[in-house]
DNA sequence: CCGTTAAGTTTACACTGTTAACTGTACGAG
DNA sequence: CTCGTACAGTTAACAGTGTAAACTTAACGG
């Protein structure tokens, strides 16, 4: 029953629903016979366009990344003033993890074990998106351009602020009776204050 | 077969074999199968003492959150200046998050999906350790004894802080040229800026 | 027209958590 | 002493999981 003609598009069908089913149930609902019987072939063809599962979330990973790029390079706009400029991307990042649950949860929380192989461009990929934080935050250092190994220190320090908190509410973890906005907009200050003003060093 | 002796012990070997594969192999590998194999009973029989796998895990999060909270309570000792004592629960949370690697998994990184009927006692259990931070928080801002709402807060966004920076640790998230105790200084640096001076308030 | 290549399929293996039905022992009541 | 019941633990089974190997079928080049 083999079909002939050679379905050019079955990697895309592929992806599409593996995304689809992550987005609507979650990526832990992923299988590779669910996103068979939804498209119509079997499981097993999967593994003619990618390696295994862990290969298919890469895939997915790799989306991910690039959509926060975009949200974050886009975040900055015009504004000048490097501490804003570092709010606004501390902010962008935030929303993104809000409205991309999913795709921030298989790029961040992912276990280790599932990147054993985990290719080295998607960790290139990675690395541009904290770069944007700490070249943010050399500017603000009074050292735009070029980005220091403090700024590097720094840039990850606001990065963990930020997925702390995403972390956190992500897992449920927070209290209940903790005002979310109040607790976002203190994870933001708080991560803002790790900037040095021009000059000043610790 | 069923062995006459009603083994009153068993479900005590149960949570030791679990506690011993958690730690030695990851919560991940295990299994009901291997557990059971592991001291001489069936898969089923550990459906006697534990409603289903993840009443299990939240045995093991208990005790979990039992030596996180002991580990926290201790460190203070005899400090007595409230940023001091801060600084002392936030080393002493790096630290069991680094020494109880799997521990810390199940406490902090486990999905809601295995939380659905978490009981409620895990969750005052959980609340106690945030509280040592707030009380300590309050004491700094001048109000010892009365946890306000700010106090509360703030200790999320520290909270945040330092459990943002231990799963990017322990999800290798980080860049590996970045000085692993730079970063954890920098970090608890940065969660103790969250700190008000006495009187001040934003 | 044959042989090769590649796309997809079927089948199978070794796992997983979990339920239902069953077995055998211990103990208390008649 | 024997019967009944409660209980600890078992076996068998179900519905899943990812994945490897072998097989089928269609298309194309010589």
């Amino acid at each position: 029953m083999a079909r002939a003609k050679p379905n050019k598009e079955l990697r895309d069908l592929i992806l599409d629903e593996a995304r689809r089913e992550m987005l609507a149930q979650g990526y832990r609902s992923l299988s590779m016979r669910k996103i068979a019987a939804a498209i119509g072939c079997t499981a097993t063809s999967i593994y003619l366009y990618f390696k295994d599962k862990d290969d298919l979330l890469h895939a997915l990973i790799d989306e991910g990344l690039d959509r926060l790029h975009n949200q974050l390079s886009t975040s900055t706009g015009e504004v000048k003033d490097p501490r804003r400029r570092c709010e606004r991307l501390c902010r962008a990042f935030l929303n993104f993890a809000i409205e991309n649950r999913e795709f921030y949860e298989i790029i961040f929380q992912l276990h280790p074990e599932h990147m054993k192989r985990y290719p080295q461009t998607l960790y290139r990929r990675a690395r541009r998106n904290l770069d944007l934080f700490a070249s943010a935050l050399a500017e603000a250092a009074g050292r735009p351009g070029k980005i220091s190994d403090v700024d590097h220190l720094q840039a990850h320090v606001v990065w963990a602020q930020l997925h702390g908190a995403v972390a956190l509410h992500q897992t449920q973890r927070l209290d209940f009776r903790l005002n979310i906005f109040q607790f976002f907009d203190g994870v933001v200050r708080n991560a803002l204050n790790a900037i040095p003003g021009p000059g000043e060093e610790s």
